[in-house]
DNA sequence: TTGTATGCGTTATCAT
DNA sequence: ATGATAACGCATACAA
């Protein structure tokens, strides 16, 4: 075997090592790492052929304990195993290992005590930079967060100097929603909300109000009711809805899992989708393509908010100032909806 | 405000300064922490309470370099937002923050470079053990991992001094449903099988092959047809095999996404699910209490497999010798299963 | 049982 | 442009 154990932690070389091998002192070498100032061509030429023969890689820790980069940056996401906010954890990850920084995960289950543990978790391990996936933090924590370190955060609109907010557009989000049904001739759609301490929620909740205001239609308060954002939740507030007797020829639902939910109420209720009631959801969860029948839903594309939020934090260690980002919102229409008949 | 900002690295104590206000060495101090000695019982007491006064943290990083513990342990994943292997990561996840160990969570992508590549990464962050989540990383891979660090790995029975394997019983999972459509007077059975390159596939259909055998029914091989663990790859299966003119009056899909797919496909084809066809799943996803109709699943409870993976680590890291571990699975009958009628 | 001294691998400060 | 040297915060071998 001439391939020496890849996993040997011994076998490993140090910067000094290399600075020998090169002929130059340590500072050299880590100042080629770092960029911190200029070096002689020669000079760094050697060192990177040394750096390759000895197949260096510095070690994270004596980095972050010298006081340079840890390399590595926290994400604060609510649930590790959300449907919706995997996708978004798969970009940062695709964004940061590629520019060589490793993404430290921690959850907050939607709890403001446990995200403000996660966080000092996170800055006790001397991450460089954090993402915060929405969750309950509050304005003046996440500000107080930047002050020591870049803070990039989805779910609201935030652009102060270390600190950069970025947000679904949801109101224009649910608007499409409902002035597709709205095209189709129904009149009178009921919503699904999310819980209303919940930012998304709330906002999704404005974006059906105030479009049906500007469609001049009338906004019957019976046709909203209270989920929770999971099927379960969307199961009962479907239910609920169904039981109160209101009348309704669509329904939204303020993710595709409580429309998953409704779906399967409607269903034990002898209610038929679309011929009876047309059904949107809202996220496009990669599932929504496979219900019965598939999904009319609102697209975000969440994969790429996670992957602009790790770029976001990216730029903002590199001293760059922050840029707003917009994400767009799309309507999928699929066999969930049709045109309305009496 | 008497409070002050928690998140100010610079406010953060030292172990030396712990000791100064304890009125002890530095050394005695780590060995509190660390157990690695007897210490008097009034020591003791005195720098517990300069830690609680001064909120002492230990500093990862220092830990690390001083050749201690990292506190950290690498979690190889095959894609962060897996459906599937998603409860998992929440019940190491669970696990591992309860002890004060922080995962360290990378996508190997069923990609075997890929995932030797993350696995050097965890290494080169030094880790102190590594939890895999099956993957195609060989066994003679691991075993080399092993002789560095703790390994466990699942979907694979393993038991050796340093690596530990636990696996569900794919097989007798497959059995179950089996057994079950069996016994609804079901004698053609379909059967939509994983990747076969895929560890857990193969052991899948191995014991879809070996009930039938045991139940004495011909295995007709235009029966079983490949998929790809997906939804789309659900759907062109089912779509073959529907195409192909085999008759069948059951299908088992290896996991529940391929039977979402399958769903779909049978939909379009005129095919209702229980009345023409009885449809079972495998892994009991989330939604799969929400499908149409609520779908019938071989239930593993993956998060307990997580979380005892994480256990079984920090049990390692402990010196412990390895435990065997079991995961059972069993049947969950909703309704997308009935009795066989001509 | 306890303290002292040294080193882990890197960056930063200060020279040159 | 480059090198020497001192930290960083902790664990550990050694001494007492």
């Amino acid at each position: 075997m001439s391939k020496k154990d890849p996993f040997n932690a011994s076998t490993r070389s140090t910067l000094s090592q290399v600075a020998e091998r090169a002929g130059v002192s340590p500072s050299t070498v880590s100042r080629i790492l770092n960029g911190t100032a200029q070096v002689s061509d020669a000079k760094k030429a050697s060192v990177i052929k040394a750096i390759e023969d000895l197949n260096f890689l510095p070690d994270p820790a004596a980095r972050s304990l010298a006081g340079g980069r840890a390399m590595s940056v926290g994400v604060l996401t609510q649930f590790i195993d959300s449907p919706f906010y995997g996708e978004a954890l798969r970009g940062i990850e695709d964004v940061l290992l590629k520019a060589g920084y490793a993404p430290l995960f921690v959850s907050g289950h939607w709890n403001e005590l446990e995200e403000k543990l996660r966080i000092q978790m996170l800055m006790q391990r001397k991450v460089d930079g954090i993402i915060v996936l929405t969750g309950k933090l509050q304005d003046a924590t996440l500000a107080q967060m930047a002050r020591h370190l870049p803070v990039v955060v989805t779910g609201r609109k935030l652009l102060k100097p270390n600190l950069l907010g970025i947000d679904f557009d949801h109101q224009e989000g649910v608007c499409l929603a409902v002035r597709h049904l709205h095209s189709l001739g129904h009149q009178r759609i009921g919503y699904i909300s999310g819980p209303l301490d919940h930012a998304d929620a709330d906002q999704r909740l404005k974006g059906y109000q105030s479009e049906l205001k500007r469609l001049k239609v009338r906004n019957d308060p019976k046709l909203v009711v209270n989920g929770d954002f999971s099927e379960p939740g969307g199961y009962r507030a479907a239910h609920q809805l169904i039981q109160s007797g209101v009348e309704f020829s669509a329904l939204i639902a303020a993710n595709d899992q409580m429309a998953y939910g409704a779906r399967l109420a409607m269903y034990r209720a002898g209610l038929r989708v679309p011929e009876d009631v047309s059904l949107v959801g809202f996220d496009d969860l990669p599932h929504s393509a496979y219900t019965l029948p598939p999904l009319t839903t609102v697209r975000q594309s969440i994969y790429e908010v996670g992957a602009s939020a790790a770029q976001a934090v990216l730029q903002l260690l590199d001293g760059q100032p922050p840029r707003l980002i917009q994400i767009p919102a799309d309507l999928v229409v699929r066999e969930s909806t049709r045109r309305y008949r009496a």
